[in-house]
DNA sequence: TCAGAATATGCAACTGAGTTGCATATTTTT
DNA sequence: AAAAATATGCAACTCAGTTGCATATTCTGA
């Protein structure tokens, strides 16, 4: 129920200390709802909240800075935002494109194992997995 | 020497029976000779080559539909382009980006396996793995 | 609880990667 | 060498994302 998820937008927001304002529970909502990667424009727009294109950009900043949202790869030029939940610190779950409907979908259930370089002095902080093939729909 | 890498780069252009013309030649050598994921501007202006940026998109955009070249995940919104080989057909190799100085460097020597996932009916084609951290310069 | 400090928002105008239409040039084929 | 097939270049466009700046909102401390 909204009423909620609002109050858990709002615990999330006081927790990491950032102003507590309209659009970032709003947003916050919208990702807590949708589970899965939403572009700027899908966040914007959905139920008819009508965001600033602005607003919206800059608070994804801010709550991604806060380690609330993650920005996952880009399709299409444009980024994804999503929930940082699911995310280990250093790996978060794989993302799933269809190459024929576009659909991207998050990979919660499965985890690769951390990559190794050989070659000393590399600091690995993040790890990020795309794949690429046809859902059930479209096989 | 360049004669060489010019003759490499037509052979390759006759066995994916694409046209041979100027600028996939130049293209396909600054690839040959850069050996990580290059930006269109960066290829465009390879040794004043002054390639036009439209004809490099247009050409990358062939030589990637004719597998010669893979198009790597992007950062700050601007695709990156390499040569395909060492790449088995459903992996490239990892990416490794530096986020204080932002180099990316191919880790052409390390590979994950392929992640397996549990629901039925996906099939996936490919799988691109991106690491961030610090390169040992930077560390 | 209210004033002032701190921060967020919205608008409009911008940036820059990537694209498109179309006329022209180049490459291949016959 | 001519015709057919394809590639190139230009200019003008699209669209995601950004910036400056004036205004509004949120928080904090007396």
């Amino acid at each position: 129920m909204s009423e909620r998820l609002d109050e858990q937008a709002r615990h999330m927001l006081r927790e990491t200390k950032l102003y507590c304002t309209e659009a970032r529970v709003a947003i916050l909502r919208v990702l807590l709802e949708a589970n899965g990667p939403l572009r700027q424009d899908q966040i914007a727009g959905w139920e008819s909240h009508k965001l600033n294109k602005v607003t919206v950009y800059r608070t994804l900043d801010s709550l991604a800075e806060a380690g609330l949202v993650h920005r996952a790869f880009l399709q299409n030029r444009a980024w994804h935002f999503e929930l940082a939940d699911h995310c280990s610190e250093k790996q978060c779950h794989p993302h799933f494109t269809c190459t024929n409907c576009g659909v991207t979908r998050c990979m919660t259930d499965i985890s690769l194992p951390l990559a190794k370089i050989p070659q000393k002095g590399y600091v690995i902080s993040r790890q990020q997995v795309r794949l690429e093939g046809l859902c059930p729909a479209c096989a």
